[in-house]
DNA sequence: CTGAAAATGAAAGTCGTTTTCATTAACGTG
DNA sequence: CACGTTAATGAAAACGACTTTCATTTTCAG
């Protein structure tokens, strides 16, 4: 029940769909999209809707247990929030987002943002490409290159 | 003429719109959304459609001369792509981009990726936070702190 | 219990992006 | 230079993820 003191601390309230979404969230792999887990929710209580999904994980956000993931596809994904911040190998094919630890270059952004007088607020790093099963199976079909 | 006879050889064609599209891409800022460089266009001629600015701006991205970048403000922005690969300090207030060296960085993603057999195709190293000018009209009004 | 405040679900609205389609233009070829 | 194939264009519609609206229901402090 500690979840839903900190809510009331912070002016919300709890409620099933809440407790759900909440839950089916934090046991869900990481970096979900608002589809996947409405998806997820469904299974569980088919009467949640669509909105009181994307409402929570905004939620989520706003009292800083995850973040909001853009890779550029045009889906938002949510991801958790850890005490370490990482980076994210992003597979062009699956879709998978595998981390990394970026402890080194973030003395590096630190200082690069000192230097400039940018007070940071969040760091992104990311390498896309294509993961270690995908590129098994890239063999015959190839993926988008140029002309 | 250069550009013409490149893009001949992967089999698209010159048209006057297409001329004006892209040199008003590469003399504007860097990092330009399509509503911006369509507002630009208009400027040198009113008759220009917005559909032909978008895909002549993924056309330039084909044929590699710039990448789309996401900042997860939901605007796509379009890089000029230098031979440098660099990362970005994105201001949350004014949105302007500020480029930064990250060849330090680069050693360490390519081991990363070596490390997971990761096939590495592209890089984001991203900054957020508020650049020197905002950070002095912060004093008032602040941004939008969690509750 | 009760009322004020928050949450919900369905539906509609927003907005940047992408596609469709009829028409026009480019340009290698004859 | 006219021709025909193929690409490009512009307007409008379609798309899709995200966000808001609104009437109704639920939570929870007093």
């Amino acid at each position: 029940m500690a979840m839903k003191e900190f809510l009331r601390t912070k002016g919300f309230k709890m409620t099933p769909q809440r407790d759900l979404i909440f839950k089916s969230f934090f046991e869900m792999d990481r970096h979900v999209s608002v589809d996947e887990l409405y998806d997820r929710v469904r299974q569980l209580n088919s009467s949640v809707g669509y909105s009181t999904v994307w409402r929570n994980l905004k939620l989520i956000c706003k009292i800083g247990l995850a973040e909001e993931v853009n890779l550029g596809d045009g889906v938002t994904r949510y991801d958790r929030v850890t005490k370490v911040p990482h980076g994210h190998m992003y597979c062009l094919k699956c879709k998978e987002l595998i981390e990394f630890n970026v402890d080194h270059i973030m003395d590096f952004l630190t200082v690069t943002a000192n230097e400039n007088n940018f007070l940071p607020e969040g760091y992104k790093i990311e390498i896309q490409g294509y993961c270690a099963k995908c590129r098994e199976t890239m063999s015959e079909d190839n993926g988008d290159r140029l002309t």
